[in-house]
DNA sequence: ATGATGACCCTAT
DNA sequence: AATAGGGCCATCA
């Protein structure tokens, strides 16, 4: 049943999986990154499918805001912001403080 | 095939 | 500065 769609998550998911720990990335970079003329909307979507993956941290992407918009999509509501803090990443409020900081670009830093 | 939804982003007022 | 609306396109019913 997947075919090619399977390819289009599985380039998001290899971007997301090479997230650093202790960093963070928005919808928007990884499409850009990807070149992704479908826009960030898909990236989210297919993080959606990442749920079945395990080495997805789909906890690590975040909105271009820093907000912790997919938050509740986790197998708790709370489940994202924990593991967030656990990276050493602060959150408050559903949102990353110092998110420029963490913010981790993939045609930057894979380049 | 159409209609509606969505873990978004940009531009305009 | 803040708020509102539109656009992008893949997936589901």
């Amino acid at each position: 049943m997947k075919s090619k769609s399977e390819n289009y998550f599985d380039q998001v998911f290899q971007v997301v999986r090479l997230i650093p720990a202790g960093r963070v990335t928005s919808y928007g970079a990884i499409a850009n990154y990807l070149g992704l003329k479908s826009g960030a909307r898909m990236v989210g979507y297919a993080m959606n499918a990442s749920h079945g993956e395990k080495d997805v941290p789909a906890h690590r992407v975040v909105n271009r805001n820093g907000m912790l918009t997919g938050k509740h999509h986790f197998s708790g509501p709370n489940v994202m912001e924990e593991l967030l803090k656990k990276e050493g990443i602060r959150v408050e409020n559903d949102q990353i403080l110092d998110f420029e900081t963490y913010f981790w670009d993939p045609s930057k830093y894979l380049l």
